[in-house]
DNA sequence: GTGAACGTAGGA
DNA sequence: TCCTACGTTCAC
């Protein structure tokens, strides 16, 4: 029994009772929440908790002061009831306490002493995450059997006794070392499936058992030194990621990630999707059409993942995908590609992840088709009508794909209006993601060299790659995390991923949001995807560093996630084209957020910080126009482009006396805003720091109204017509 | 299913 | 002794 807490348990909860009743506001039933760690520890015995490194780079920054759990600090005002670290700070590689000594010989660490890396790793101290026991190595006699490093965590592996015995990792789902804030994530988002706890045992541990054994990351102790293997490590990992080795096992893990995408590449794109038709065939006849089509494959196909949502546009026949995929933007399929690619690597990522905390990502379905059936049902439900045909903000669809197209204000990166993916009805349902930490990603992941076949690391230091690497698409990163493990890991360094673009990615699935977690971008592009407002909540409040987020397209029902969250460091929103987005949820998005503390309070505006605001398309009104005035004192550029509640007066509110939007706005388009009149050209004389006023398909502004501005204004500040009725400052 | 709450381990 | 925050439970 590798976690035989029971009688503990049994033990503690009376006694936790009599102390919660003392402490805590409403009494509660059921045992107390810390482990009661056994005075002689032993291999029955609860796990050691687990410290700050206090070296990384989580570790030496300052609280950010905004997340979810500073915000409960009682140092930031709050009442101080969830006492947990900051997001920002949570710990890359916690370690073992320093009190934590050799269950055999009782001493500490001792590695500090030695030189050689091999008697290091004889004489540190190991925790199993099986059994919990903590051992030096070298104080094992157990010649015979292995331990199976674990090289994510420090002073991890899975002892050669469990190793040995065959004893799964499995029951420290929830209990290994390092997964904290496990319970922190939803469950709908990340989650190991409920029926993987209620599966058999037995079948799994059949299952696992293999896999395990072909973890790319799996260090066997035996006989080779652990370090002479890690300096071996590319030697292991071109063996190990062989890339038609891997595919193999992706073809046992069909609903996850198909080798066939990846491979598809580099090889005759005609070839792929008829080998992807006939793959998908092979591995579920009712789930044929999605792998016809390279834009499905990004990441609604089975491959990416269960929770693929919504998505009917995913559903449709073959051939009239393929006719409309010709018709595509360049941009559009570089954004397909790359979130395919991104997908496979995440997959990859949590694949390796998985192994190495020796939990299993999923359950295999019993037979190939099962899972994916399960998936399609799921997804195939609710399919809204779609907007193509509607009308939004008075102005006809036909129209709206026609008029960006041709308008193209400077400054300003505008979406266009496009078919709106399906947004997910509900969460996802049946999401395959085991628990672990999502930890934000070290600044210089190692190793500082990259390990050589011969035992000798390559001359290049790892800085002079990342520069290579700079240089590089994401996509083409995507291909080098192929590569081999550190590669792999190199390439997520977030240095390299400070902006990620999904625009008009159909699905975002949770090994997305899970990559996107790992990579802090601060800037994230989800435009025109479908993601829910669940899974935005959950990004927004894990990514307190994002400054650009761009949700052009969205569901208001997805949007309003913004509503609860707090993104304090955002500048720029992009809202453009929100279905459902009025005044009424202007003011939502406006108000202080909504999930304070008791006994906290923060009146200040969510997106107080916010400079560049995009609501092109929306129907708002001065009622909003006002909010924001109030609300956003930073407010520089302001794209009110097709929203035809806006007039004069609208102009005259936000350039009025006392408004901070006065001095602040810096550009300004209301192209296509038909109420808009020479009239409002007047306001903006007062404008302080106005250097660009975009007015084009204005049908009530004249080029005279428009001259006449650069004619009064040049005494001040020169002004000239870059195109008919786009001013800008002259430089 | 989710995340707030909280006992207490661990460090200063 | 005080503070931080890990890892757990359970109310909602």
């Amino acid at each position: 029994m590798a976690l035989s807490l029971s009688g503990d348990d049994e033990e503690y909860d009376s006694e936790s009772e009599q102390q919660r009743a003392a402490n805590r506001p409403k009494p509660k039933v059921g045992t107390s929440a810390a482990i009661k760690l056994p005075s002689n520890r032993s291999s029955s015995g609860a796990r050691r908790r687990r410290t700050r490194c206090r070296k990384c780079e989580a570790c030496v920054r300052t609280e950010c002061g905004e997340c979810h759990f500073c915000k409960d600090m009682k140092k930031f005002g709050g009442p101080g009831r969830m006492k947990q670290s900051c997001i920002m700070r949570q710990c890359i590689a916690p370690v073992l306490p320093h009190t934590a000594v050799c269950v055999v010989c009782k001493e500490a660490g001792k590695e500090d002493t030695l030189e050689e890396e091999e008697e290091k790793f004889n004489f540190m101290l190991m925790e199993c995450s099986i059994c919990n026991e903590i051992v030096h190595p070298n104080c094992l006699k157990v010649n015979d059997a292995s331990g199976v490093v674990n090289d994510e965590l420090p002073n991890c592996w899975e002892c050669p006794k469990c190793n040995h015995a065959g004893k799964s990792g499995k029951v420290s789902i929830n209990m290994g070392p390092g997964f904290k804030y496990a319970s922190n994530l939803p469950g709908s988002l990340l989650r190991e499936q409920k029926s993987l706890k209620e599966e058999g045992d037995a079948s799994t541990a059949v299952k696992r058992r293999p896999d395990r054994e072909e973890t790319p990351r799996k260090k066997e102790k035996s006989d080779d030194p652990y370090y002479s293997k890690l300096l071996h490590h590319i030697k292991t990992e071109e063996e190990d990621e062989d890339p038609y080795e891997e595919e193999d096992e992706e073809g046992r893990v069909p609903h996850f990630r198909g080798g066939v995408e990846r491979r598809g590449r580099f090889g005759d794109p005609e070839d792929e999707a008829d080998e992807r038709d006939s793959r998908s065939s092979l591995l579920n006849p009712s789930v044929k059409t999605p792998f016809g089509d390279s834009d499905q494959s990004l990441c609604s196909s089975p491959q990416a993942g269960p929770s693929s949502e919504g998505g009917s546009e995913t559903q449709e026949k073959g051939p009239r995908r393929k006719a409309r995929r010709k018709r595509r933007l360049p941009n559009r399929e570089l954004s397909r590609e790359l979130s395919k690619a991104l997908n496979q690597e995440i997959q990859k990522t949590e694949d390796c992840l998985a192994n190495e905390n020796r939990q299993p990502l999923k359950v295999e379905p019993q037979t190939e088709n099962e899972e994916p059936q399960r998936l399609f049902r799921n997804e195939l439900g609710d399919q809204r009508p779609h907007l193509k045909n509607k009308e939004m903000n008075g102005t006809p669809w036909e129209l709206r794909h026609f008029y960006p197209s041709q308008i193209t204000p400077l400054g300003f990166n505008r979406s266009t209006p496009t078919n709106r993916p399906v947004p997910p009805h509900s969460p996802p349902k049946c999401v395959q993601m085991e628990r672990h930490v999502i930890r934000p990603p070290p600044i210089s992941p190692p190793p500082d060299r990259l390990p050589l076949k011969d035992g000798k690391s390559h001359v290049i230091q790892r800085e002079v790659w990342m520069k290579i690497f700079g240089y590089l698409t994401h996509q083409e990163l995507c291909v080098c995390m192929r590569v081999c493990k550190t590669w792999n890991r190199w390439c997520c360094d977030k240095r390299l991923w400070t902006m990620i673009d999904l625009n008009r990615c159909t699905s975002i699935t949770p090994l997305m949001l899970s990559g996107i977690i790992r990579r802090q971008p601060g800037s994230l592009d989800l435009s025109w995807t479908n993601i829910s407002k669940k899974q935005l909540g959950w990004l927004i409040n894990r990514l307190p560093g994002l400054r650009v987020l761009k949700l052009s397209g969205c569901s208001w029902a997805a949007v309003s996630a913004l509503c609860t969250s707090s993104c304090p460091l955002l500048r720029t929103l992009d809202v453009q084209w929100v279905e459902g987005l009025k005044d009424a949820q202007m003011r939502d998005l406006l108000s202080p957020p909504t999930d304070n503390r008791p006994g906290q309070l923060d009146n200040r505006c969510k997106l107080r910080n916010v400079e560049d605001l995009r609501l092109a398309g929306l129907d708002i009104t001065d009622t909003s126009l006002r909010l924001i005035s109030r609300q956003m004192p930073s407010l520089s550029m302001l794209d009110l482009s097709y929203c035809n509640h806006i007039n004069d007066q609208s102009v005259n509110l936000l350039t009025a006396a006392g408004t901070t939007t006065r001095d602040s706005l810096t550009d300004i388009n209301l192209s296509v805003c038909n109420r808009v009149t020479d009239h409002s050209l007047n306001f903006f004389k007062r404008c302080g720091s106005i250097c660009q006023i975009d007015l084009r398909f204005c049908k009530q502004v004249t080029r005279t109204a428009c001259e006449r501005f650069i004619a009064e204004m040049s005494v001040s500040v020169p002004f000239r017509l870059k195109e008919d009725k786009l001013l800008q400052k002259a430089s």
